[in-house]
DNA sequence: GATGATTTGTACGTATGTATA
DNA sequence: ATATACATACGTACAAATCAT
């Protein structure tokens, strides 16, 4: 598609590490170090960490490197509420928006993951999950919403990557993508965008078990944005 | 404050300058005569750019150089009302949220602003309108949001350019914040989503007016695609 | 369609600021 | 506190690709 240049496919590797856990909130990106990693010189290497850096996965401070971002329990917990009100938002419009055939695309998408929750088959389920929610983006009809969106759910990523754990959140899980397809196809935009508040509050309950944060902290910020 | 480097101040002062519209949508990026510009290197120049980048002020194609966004009316549109979103729900957050000093700050602030209006003082207007927006977002007592709403405003920037042009918009702009500043006061935090919702939808109104793309074919490239 | 000019992408070297002894 | 070590920020050189002729 369109990056054939090195600095492009390695902010894409380090930001794919980064959002699948192999690269954990607070670990140091040595320019030296993934410049050898990487076989390239140090240049792709700093273009691909100030992109990071811009996308909010990197802090970096002059002449002081960069590690990945790392952010206190409070923040968390603040991304996690803006999300779920951006995904509800979403809900909200796909649900006077969509097609009919988008309709019954994302209804037989979502009939067709049974299988995976049946069958226990969890890395399945988690990217059929991924598409289901980008499926109510682009229902959405709104691009920058979608960009948005996805902007978000990929900064909140490295937190909720225990989201899964449990066999039991799968099936639940299920239980309320059915709720809101249900909503969606009914047309019912408030309850669409209810049914996702509240799945995406559950999603964020079951990211407590993470150990957030190696790096330290001001501990326990509970603060939680009204709702 | 943070960035001595030279690439943070180039992208600031690049960004400053799509912002205020001295780089319009579609301009040019060239890596030389920025160089030369600003009396540096290409390199700074080239992480400048790619932050910009991947703030969506710039769009580049690898070896084809990079240009000042644009955007098509229908993006425009829908950039528009997601930022209308997302200002309603700072504002029906900090409904709920803002401590009584807030409260009476933001008041106070608002009626100060009364004088540029009666002075038709537009420049000045415009910065309070700005920190008045600002506000809203802090009193939402969520990081996060105000750095996403802070996000959206920017990126919407350079198409509300002419957004005060009329004096009685300004007036009119006054007469909503009012009714804002009355929601916020009161707590009532479906009022004060809803009264920023119709404030965000006149401003979109105002934009229309704006040569918005400067389409008319330059000698160099081609068309540009449309998503 | 081939060739030359221009511009971007990458490699590498140097200087300066930060951290450590 | 001074000095040393080291990683980063910037400059320069070259290679490769695109645009123009």
């Amino acid at each position: 598609m369109k990056p054939p240049t090195r600095a492009e496919q390695i902010r894409t590797t380090l930001s794919d590490d980064i959002v699948h856990g192999r690269l954990r909130p607070g670990d140091a990106l040595d320019e030296a170090g993934l410049a050898q990693r990487f076989a390239v010189s140090r240049t792709p290497i700093r273009e691909a960490i100030r992109q990071l850096e811009a996308n909010g996965f990197a802090e970096a401070r002059p002449r002081r490197g960069a590690v990945v971002a790392a952010f206190t329990p409070q923040r968390i917990d603040e991304m996690f509420a803006v999300m779920a009100e951006v995904e509800a938002l979403a809900a909200r419009w796909a649900a006077r928006a969509m097609t009919a055939p988008e309709r019954h695309a994302l209804e037989a998408m979502h009939r067709a993951s049974n299988r995976h929750v049946v069958d226990g088959d969890l890395p399945a389920y988690q990217d059929h999950n991924f598409r289901f929610h980008e499926a109510i983006y682009r229902g959405a009809h709104n691009g920058y919403l979608a960009e948005l969106a996805l902007h978000v759910r990929q900064r909140v990523a490295p937190f909720r990557r225990a989201q899964f754990e449990a066999p039991s959140r799968l099936t639940r899980s299920y239980a309320e993508h059915d709720r809101i397809v249900e909503a969606i196809l009914r047309a019912d935009a408030d309850r669409a965008a209810g049914e996702m508040q509240s799945h995406m509050s559950i999603v964020r309950g079951a990211v407590d078990l993470i150990p957030a944060m190696p790096e330290a902290a001001p501990a326990r910020g509970q603060a939680r944005a009204a709702r």
